[in-house]
DNA sequence: GACGAATAGTTCCAGATGGAAATATAGCGG
DNA sequence: CCGCTATATTTCCATCTGGAACTATTCGTC
């Protein structure tokens, strides 16, 4: 699909619709930021958990039983290596999750949630959940999502 | 307006459709974490700036002659007071920028362009623009923006 | 005018970040 | 089985971050 302007509109039109989208990334981009600044202090208030370490657990929780090895964690969190060592350091610290040696292969350390980890998980879901759908789900239509869907698949394309 | 599901869909559609509600603002949360870590390697790479230089920069352009004090930066930058005082910092030793202090009221600083930091910015937009477009403008039809604008104004209202 | 409260900005501090170097382990070719 | 290379993770380092404490200045009240 053609996803350039309309033929025959001038270049100033053009350009005008240039600055709009970016205009439209700027809003975007504040949205995000603001809402997640106040979702990493929502969770560390009231759970204790910053929204990395969230994050790691979700992702564990999601991986199931036989948890998830470093490297595998550091992919799905959007985290650097070192990182993500010590996220999981502080999730152990806390005694929610463990740390086990592969035996086939030394060098991979599973990562497992403990069940003070799998209740942890569940507490602080309940409060992220709610503060994303007070910012986003309460505020958008079944159409409006069904759109941002399409955009998103748009977006994330190659 | 009501934005919530349609009356009559059971409590299993409704859970289903919180899901996937959730797992749409996340997709989105990846699309923009993996943009910015992209598009701030981008300029700093080819203009040895960062996304928060550039857009200090990007706001004292559009705030035009008198510059800005550093507690509006700081709130249009999404900025803590400590932080911006350090990009200032960076920016002023660059030459970039330069404060000057409020005749009338000395405890504020005004922070303005200087002609380099004017030249930097425009450089700068060329990259972030053009970074910009790759990833989002340009995979978007003129619908596309409409709706999405659409539903920033909703995410943003209040 | 002096003094306490308010405001703007900076400095200090504790903690987080990513990338480079270091460590530990595995696999492969001879 | 030895050395070489590749892989997984951790440690180290230089830098960044926000919040609290601090400094400088102004304002309001008496």
């Amino acid at each position: 699909m053609d996803t350039r302007s309309a033929p025959g509109s001038d270049p100033t039109t053009r350009r005008a619709e240039r600055v709009a989208a970016i205009d439209t990334w700027r809003r975007l981009l504040v949205f995000q930021r603001r809402s997640m600044n106040e979702l990493d202090d929502e969770l560390r208030a009231e759970r204790g958990l910053d929204l990395e370490e969230y994050d790691v657990l979700l992702h564990l929780t999601e991986a199931g039983r036989d948890g998830l090895r470093m490297g595998e964690i550091a992919d799905r969190a959007l985290l650097a290596r070192s990182s993500c060592t010590r996220v999981v350091d502080r999730l152990e610290r806390g005694g929610l999750v463990e740390r086990a040696h592969e035996p086939q292969d030394r060098r991979m350390v599973r990562v497992l949630l403990t069940a003070d980890g799998r209740a942890a998980q569940r507490r602080a879901a309940a409060v992220h959940v709610r503060g994303i759908e007070r910012r986003f789900s309460s505020r958008l239509s079944p159409e409006d999502l069904v759109d941002l869907r399409r955009v998103l698949t748009r977006l994330e394309e190659s």
